[in-house]
RNA sequence: CGGGGUGUAGCGUAGCCCGGUUAUCGCGCCACGUUUGGGACGUGGAGGCCGCAGGUUCGAAUCCUGCCACCCCGACCA
């Protein structure tokens, strides 16, 4: 199921609607691949909040907030950025509705309540925060200004997908503002291997850090970072991205500081953003044919305690042993939850939890509570085994931290082998066409080549990895010398 | 926006070519009872403007026209 996620809908139907439904289109409604995000999945998405959020604030930077509308004239502003997105814009004309006099019942927009200036839906904040950073910077002293924001954003694809593209997605964006080229370089960078290490460990999720080529690069950036994942159908995935915009945005806005020689200078930019796509970077790396498979570090609840009894008095024995272990287990910061529901039996509910991802699962019966034993199952392998009780408060740690790290070495493997080196075109057809994943491969550094190669096998250069070695080689396509390899791959 | 496909109960579906009693089946839901170490079983029950709007016809889920939505493939993209 982990492998067709996007493609195949009866292979996710059955637990997506756990975390997530796309919201009915109501009649006449205009609203299309939006998400409903279920509180199951929305805690997951918590559970990565919070961590970023300390992240970023280890890193320095605070958090802030700004309009969701932006005014045509500031969106225009940066001409690459505004050229880029425009596209893919809803924009706000009216601000008043109105009863519809042919007919009853019905509204209309009120002809005479056309704004005067056209608001911008933001799908990305720069505009509206550079020209607020403006009134904020004069001087050296100012800066840097490190903030970040939560918001939600809106971009009208023409073709949307589950999770990965949707009309309006949550997402932080952290927009920097520095003194020096070198400084804005750095934080670009930096927050990149933040992502690279949330991504990582929190998600075990294996990543590429890299460059975008030209061509991929961010709307009115200078550089970008990003991290590149894969996912099990061999398709490539970015993860995130970090971009350094140079004095793009301070000159689009006129941001100028004053600098220690007395002299005026435009000031450096970074931005930065990861989305709720990351849940569906999970979902698609890690979940196998019974449902999710959730990393410890993310799961809303790490374990969860199965009874299994007939008599009223074997319920309360073993539910005063569940509660027993539940203190242990909470004093030790896991998640736990006990199902006491005598509405469903033990297989219904095992086969829930194994749908929710949950880790690690404790089944209770009156065999247990007779050799003080519990059955320990975890969600990644199916194994199980019979522990006694004594033994818990030391072996549920273990056994998350171990799920946690086996899940990541299992991505690991996987990602490691599907990047294949290739020399000639023929090789990469073939690698893209039978085996998939990333391809390694020399390039001659021209957009018009990676265009070409792009409309012959629709793989795209997903990026140029940071630890690329310096190696002599021919462009797959042209035959032209090469410095170092690119990694391509069919992307979502 | 181009090409293909699909809309029938909360979900998944049969019926549509070839129009004709009360629209099929499974899951789920509700009630009662028996059950409970891997998705229980029995009995009874509720739930449908057959995507929307027109048209053809004595009669439309079924035929025709228009519209809308969704899915897949392109273009576009976090």
């Amino acid at each position: 199921m982990g492998k067709n996620l996007t493609s195949r809908k009866e292979d996710y139907s059955k637990w997506y609607n756990e975390l997530v439904v796309k919201a009915d289109m109501a009649e006449n409604s205009a609203v299309r691949g939006c998400m409903v995000i279920k509180p199951y999945g929305y805690a997951i998405w918590e559970k990565m909040q919070a961590e970023l959020d300390r992240m970023f604030k280890e890193t320095g930077h605070q958090n802030a907030y700004f309009p969701l509308f932006v005014p045509k004239s500031l969106f225009e502003a940066e001409e690459k950025n505004a050229e880029g997105f425009a596209k893919e814009c809803a924009i706000v004309t009216h601000y008043r509705l109105q009863n519809d006099p042919d007919k009853p019942g019905k509204l209309r927009v009120d002809p005479n309540a056309k704004l005067e200036e056209e608001l911008v839906v933001r799908p990305t904040s720069e505009a509206i925060i550079w020209s607020t950073y403006k009134g904020w910077i004069q001087s050296y002293r100012d800066l840097p200004i490190l903030i970040n924001q939560w918001a939600n954003v809106v971009r009208w694809e023409m073709r949307t997908r589950l999770f990965l593209r949707t009309a309006e997605f949550l997402w932080q964006e952290g927009h920097t503002a520095h003194a020096t080229k070198e400084e804005a370089l750095f934080e670009a960078n930096q927050m990149n291997n933040v992502y690279a290490d949330f991504v990582e460990n929190f998600m075990a999720i294996p990543v590429i850090k890299g460059v975008k080529s030209e061509s991929e690069r961010f709307a009115g950036a200078e550089e970008t970072y990003c991290i590149e994942a894969l996912m099990q159908d061999g398709k490539a995935l970015q993860a995130g991205t970090s971009h350094f915009l140079g004095q793009n945005f301070a000159k689009a806005f006129d941001v100028k500081f004053a600098n220690k020689e007395g002299g005026l200078e435009y000031v450096w930019a970074t931005s930065w953003g990861v989305s709720t796509r990351l849940i569906g970077a999970l979902i698609m790396t890690h979940s196998d044919d019974n449902g999710l498979v959730l990393p410890p570090n993310l799961a809303p609840i790490q374990v969860v305690i199965v009874p299994i009894y007939k008599s009223d008095e074997e319920f309360d024995a073993i539910s005063q042993r569940a509660n027993d272990l539940m203190k242990t287990f909470r004093d030790k910061g896991i998640s736990c939850k006990y199902d006491d529901r005598d509405t469903l039996r033990p297989g219904a509910k095992f086969a829930q939890y194994e749908l929710q991802g949950v880790p690690v699962r404790i089944a209770i019966g009156p065999k247990d509570m007779e050799n003080n034993t519990v059955e320990l199952a975890r969600r990644d392998t199916f194994q199980k085994e019979t522990v006694s009780v004594g033994a818990l408060a030391e072996k549920v740690p273990q056994l998350l931290a171990e799920i946690q790290t086996s899940l990541y070495a299992r991505a690991l493997d996987f990602r490691n082998t599907h990047i294949t080196k290739v020399e000639t075109f023929e090789e990469f057809q073939n690698v893209l066409e039978n085996k998939t994943g990333f391809i390694s491969a020399h390039w001659d550094g021209t957009p018009e080549t990676e265009q070409k190669i792009k409309e012959l096998t629709k793989a795209t250069i997903r990026c140029i990895p940071l630890d690329a070695e310096n190696e002599a080689g021919k462009c797959v396509l042209t035959g032209k010398p090469s410095g170092r390899r690119v990694l391509f791959a069919k992307a979502y």
